[in-house]
DNA sequence: TGTACATATTGATATATATTAATTTGTTAC
DNA sequence: GTAACAAATTAATATATATCAATATGTACA
């Protein structure tokens, strides 16, 4: 265990920047309340355009957030980096919703 | 105190969106630690050019995560979202820092 | 008043990101 | 094989953001 980490600016900013946008905000928050969803499971959730969903996921899946396993027709993601439910907890309980 | 606090998609991601940039993550990190830096402090201690810097600075403000205070010459910044602190730390704690 | 200093603003440009529509790929089951 | 479905990709466009250089504003003090 790291006791006096440091911060990486460009690497936590862009751990920051995938995250920090509604949707993909959203997409985050479902996962850390389920093992894994797949892309129709998200579809009918956030109401949005598939191609759109896929390619939110796929952005997710690129930076390392998220992880991708094919069953047959469909994909079930699921939040590989599981400290980031940390993070979102601690957004929520914090007022910094300004 | 709110106990089961929801999250507001679109407002959480906007607060995240403007810490996430290098310039803009080490600012509120050295502010995290200072009650607070003039600009002249934060060009020294970030080393890029005070209109950068400047210009992040009130990015950051007009959307209250920091406060300005102006006396004499010198303007100071302070951390007006305390709890941005916690999130920090959070993310600095975490091996999310991918 | 005018000079020096701290900070902010503007304009120009480059770069990144978001969104939509259309299409494609891959899988299952008939 | 082909129809139906799930998911991904592409291309086109719109929008937002970052950066730099130049300049402006505001304050203090000789």
């Amino acid at each position: 265990m790291i006791l006096n980490p440091t911060l990486d600016y460009s690497k936590a900013s862009a751990v920051l920047k995938t995250i920090a946008h509604p949707v993909r905000l959203e997409i985050v928050h479902h996962l850390s309340g389920h093992d894994s969803l797949t892309v129709s499971n998200l579809v009918g959730l956030l109401n949005i355009d598939q191609p759109l969903v896929s390619h939110h996921l796929s952005s997710l899946r690129l930076r390392g957030i998220l992880q991708a396993n094919k069953k047959g027709k469909e994909v079930y993601y699921s939040l590989k980096e599981k400290n980031l439910i940390q993070v979102l907890d601690c957004i929520k309980h914090c007022s910094c919703n300004i």
